[in-house]
RNA sequence: GUCCCUGUAGCUCAGUCGGACAGAGCGGCUGCCUUCUAAGCAGUUGGUCGGGCGUUCGAGUCGCCCCAGGGACGCCA
């Protein structure tokens, strides 16, 4: 990558500088550069002068002199200036930037991929909400984070899997079962009360009107146990084929659904459970068994079995995240949370090192609050309130792509509205579609040159060399960049802004620079920089989930 | 009470490792369609980075203390 090279040129020529005496051999801070805010100032610099300079007592300039003297030419780079306090600046070669564009053709949909992950296996774990009903935007946010993260990581070259947790056991279930089992009778002329802890929304009802429609009343004649067994295994399947639905109209799909029953069922529930008790983490208490996180520096402890032996939702995520570790040995595990599961964080890290595992294994986003407006109107989304607006509703309304740049325009961490009103607008209030319009643009200027007959591959890329032209080359190199920036930090609202830049830049350079003209060889020139150009937005799009229009 | 997230322009938000005059979009105000999509471009307006103290050559960024908003503290998930 091309900032990677900056800091080799730039460790090699302090290396030498230190040889040859220009500076003391004293442990080296570590290298770096960044892109200046100040255009003035190139297109990288580092400030790694300053930071020496503190550390020996030199003057920053000084070195910055030293160093930059013994930078080796490299075609990259077109000058390097020492500029006070001490900083030193790269500029780009034009000639180089313009022979990228070739590069950026030869990779097509590769561009950008970077090897960080070096086919490390990561598992990322997202939406994973309880099957007892449609999902709501706030279930949204959580699965376009989560498959734009896979999307990204897989680009830096990790394994990624995609895995769904599917809460199939348990007392949220039970009263599930429960309360379509009442709506079914209640439907069927039979008196039937809700459980107390219900689901109250019409979808229950829904259900049940479903069910009688496609296995009749037979399930009156039985025994309540095997009513609710059979019956709300029916619900339950429905539930879980309409949340993928969602998913899917989403654009988001998974590699794995994992049942959390499959844990009591195959051990590793008891296997992990019994590995805990082992190191000495679980303590029996109150009738009840305890994971000892006090012992790991954590507030207060847990309790796993219930004091009628049952496990608690904490005691089969232990055993889950057991089976990711230890037993599919996934090198690193990243969870997307509510923000309700806040709190949950630090006692899965802790799990996890009890277990034995580096809890910087486990990375844990937590995705915070959505709410839901229409202008200035506040929408509820409450699962157990009649009243719903859910995710598929949303999607039908504004758009699986409009949804997802939405989302991923903030950092998980801030809060955020979701006004519909504004994400409905199809004008230049919305970022999506100023992006989105720009690939449409480009493909519009590809489509003409087909139309025209006009055959590029011969284009000679050195003649761009207009500042509009190097400008969005500049920008289209940026990508690897901000993969990894997006890897590293493991937030994909990188991405957004990344396709915005990328759009300005292109929307400046049509409006500058005619591509198809009466200069024949310009234009070929130009119809590679432009196919270039669409092969990095489509790719930074597709990384988003989003689609990149033709037309528009 | 403890823990987590947030507080940056009128609004919505960016700002990896501390770096050179704090950025974008929207809004406001000005211009620009005879030629490849004006869902566009160019310019301009606008900020004691919640407050204070500290560390540093340098702080929106790091530390401590406050203030405000949201969330979590269950033998729920």
């Amino acid at each position: 990558m091309l900032k990677q090279k900056i800091v080799e040129l730039l460790e090699q020529a302090v290396k030498e500088a230190q040889e040859a005496g220009k500076l003391p051999s004293v442990p080296l801070p570590e290298i770096s550069v960044e892109h200046p805010s100040n255009e003035g100032h190139g297109d990288y610099a580092s400030s790694f002068a300053l930071k020496l300079a503190r550390e020996t007592g030199l003057n920053p300039l000084g070195i910055a002199k030293s160093v930059a003297e013994l930078v080796k030419c490299s075609p990259e780079i077109g000058t390097i200036k020492v500029a006070p306090p001490g900083f030193i600046n790269f500029t780009l070669n034009p000639e180089w930037l313009a022979g990228q564009v070739a590069i950026v053709l030869a990779a097509e949909e590769s561009f950008g991929n970077a090897d960080i992950g070096q086919g490390k296996r990561v598992q990322i774990e997202f939406v994973s909400v309880n099957p007892t009903g449609p999902l709501h935007v706030g279930h949204g946010r959580g699965a376009i984070l989560g498959s734009t993260l896979a999307n990204v990581l897989t680009a830096a070259g990790y394994n990624v899997e995609r895995e769904y947790y599917l809460n199939d056991a348990g007392s949220q279930i039970d009263a599930f079962k429960r309360s379509v089992y009442a709506r079914y009778c209640q439907t069927l002329g039979r008196e039937a009360e809700m459980p107390p802890d219900g689901y109250m929304g019409g979808y229950i009802t829904d259900l049940a009107k479903e069910i009688i429609a496609a296995e009749g009343d037979k399930f009156l004649a039985m025994p309540e146990e095997q009513a609710l067994a059979q019956l709300g295994g029916i619900a339950l399947e429905k539930m879980i084929a309409e949340i993928r639905k969602d998913l899917e109209l989403l654009g988001v799909s998974f590699d794995v659904w994992f049942s959390e029953k499959s844990l009591y069922e195959k051990g590793q529930y008891s296997t992990a459970t019994a590995l805990l008790r082992e190191k000495g983490y679980l303590a029996e208490r109150e009738s009840a068994t305890w994971f000892v996180s006090t012992a790991l520096g954590e507030d207060k402890d847990n309790v796993v079995v219930r004091s009628d032996g049952s496990p608690t939702y904490f005691g089969g995520d232990i055993a889950y995240h057991y089976n990711k570790f230890i037993e599919r040995k996934f090198d690193l595990v990243i969870n997307i949370w509510g923000a309700d599961h806040q709190g949950h964080v630090s006692r899965m890290k802790a799990v996890a090192a009890a277990m034995g595992i580096n809890p910087e294994r486990l990375k844990v986003i937590i995705s915070q609050m959505v709410t839901l407006c229409r202008g200035e109107e506040l929408v509820r989304i409450s699962k157990r309130s009649g009243e719903l607006i859910t995710l598929r509703e949303v999607i039908d309304e504004v758009g699986k792509d409009v949804c997802r740049f939405f989302f991923l325009c903030r950092s998980a961490d801030s809060q955020m509205d979701f006004d519909l009103e504004l994400a409905k607008k199809q004008s230049a209030d919305n970022p999506v579609y100023y992006v989105q319009y720009a690939h449409a643009r480009i493909a519009s200027i590809l489509r003409l040159a087909k139309e025209r007959g006009i055959e590029y591959s011969d284009g000679n890329v050195a003649l761009l060399c207009a500042e509009p032209e190097l400008a969005l080359i500049r920008k289209m190199l940026i990508l690897p960049e901000i993969i990894e920036i997006a890897t590293q930090t493991l937030e994909s609202h990188h991405l957004t802004y990344y396709a915005q830049d990328l759009a300005t830049s292109f929307h400046a350079f049509y409006k500058l620079c005619r591509v198809i003209s009466d200069d024949k060889e310009l234009s070929k020139a130009r119809l590679k920089l432009v196919e270039a150009s669409k092969i990095v937005l489509a790719r930074t799009l597709h990384l988003m989930g989003m689609t990149a229009p033709e037309k528009m």
